[in-house]
DNA sequence: AAATAAAATTAGGTCAGCCTAATTTTATAC
DNA sequence: GTATAAAATTAGGCTGACCTAATTTTATTT
């Protein structure tokens, strides 16, 4: 059986390892877990014993196949409940991390195949995050941030690279959510801060601060 | 905070108090949650001085308000998760009692009292367990064991006493769920065995064992 | 290439939640 | 009421998942 901790150091290495490829730091998981450097080193070891990832000394930890696996399924649990959080119980999308944080736990395989059944088999949870499917597989992902746009171009609103309460929130308050459809009227080219048209209505700036953080893709 | 193996505690400490009123014993509380004696001794003793608890040497624990508010709590999600799982997702009655105990266990009031509307504020989950309400109170329970009835009764199939799988399949193989108006032809002398006629269709013959665990209302 | 700083590891705890074996207390039988 | 059985407690341990402090390794400056 696998636990808690584990489970956690798990999907924690997979994200760790999504954005800087290699391996994963000691000190990066320690962070992320909000856990004491030591303890992750020696949680680290008896998880290389167990086989879940392979671990070099002072180089750090990579998963294995089978802890990818875990890590992905874990994955999959939290995007999943994420959905059904919004769509079913109208959570909003600021609300649900923690939730979500508790339900990726539970552990039961009929249970996550219902529910993605339920759901409509959701190919991105509620802030645009791909989710795997039962095998690990996730659809290709064509987003980019809106910052890599040019002027002129249409594009659509479908995540975010940024996932703290507080950016969502400010997306939320100024009226900014998944699907919108935005066109770059300009772009200023002092501090890049982008001049946009939103549902051809509405138009706002944003600053490069948070439009990198806004993942699109061409409309 | 109060860690799982609290809850679980709690929770069993509060559905022994309901069978054998009084102090619920050191032995019972282990034989429940398959731990042993002597640790259950210990844990009973740390819960008394967070004053979950009272505890009397050699005599056994009782839940405090406090303590009684936690456990029914646990219940609640438990049965509203239950309903969820038999309901939304279709799962059998026989199927969700395992990872009700897992859901049981997921903090976040908002999401209790969002599933709980989202079901319509259910009374009874899919065993007929009564489902206390946000301020722990039941409905009243009319329930009585088809046992305790006589012949040339009309009945309402509302609830189980026993739990087991194997008793909730024999009651799915022999086509009897909740909600079926049972009519009690004749009761055996010699055995207590129970003649019925099930939503006046299908004639059927329980034995004492089975009918003492069937909870019915009078029709 | 030394010196310094940062990251990682080792050594030696703690605490929760369990266990077994031994002992004491309470209940039941004779 | 004494003997026996059952239940409960005490004593002493163990493991998982953390911690701090000290040390070692690796990276960055000068
Ligand atoms: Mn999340
Ligand atoms: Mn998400
Ligand atoms: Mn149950
Ligand atoms: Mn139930």
């Amino acid at each position: 059986m696998i636990s808690l901790a584990e489970e956690n150091y798990l999907k924690n290495i997979y994200k760790l390892s999504e954005k800087n490829s290699g391996a994963v730091t000691t000190s990066s998981l320690a962070d992320a877990l909000q856990i004491n450097a030591a303890s992750v080193t020696d949680f680290v070891k008896k998880m290389a014993e167990k086989k879940m990832v392979t671990y070099q000394k002072s180089k750090g930890a990579m998963l294995t196949e089978a802890g990818k696996k875990i890590a992905l399924k874990i994955i999959r649990k939290h995007r999943l409940w994420e959905v059904w959080l919004v769509n079913t119980l109208n959570f909003k999308w600021d609300e649900v991390h923690d939730i979500a944080e508790q339900l990726e736990h539970v552990n039961s395989d009929m249970l996550i195949e219902r529910l993605d059944n339920h759901l409509g088999n959701p190919t991105a949870d509620p802030h645009g995050d791909l989710i795997p499917d039962a095998k690990g597989k996730f659809i290709k992902d064509r987003s980019k941030p809106l910052l890599k746009c040019i002027a002129k171009q249409k594009v659509k609103f479908i995540g975010v690279a940024e996932h703290s309460n507080s950016f969502l929130q400010f997306l939320t308050k100024n009226n900014l959510k998944i699907g919108d459809e935005l066109f770059i009227e300009r772009i200023e080219a002092y501090d890049q801060s982008f001049h946009l048209k939103i549902n051809k209505k509405t138009k706002k700036v944003f600053s490069k601060e948070v439009v990198k953080n806004i993942l699109i893709v061409l409309a």
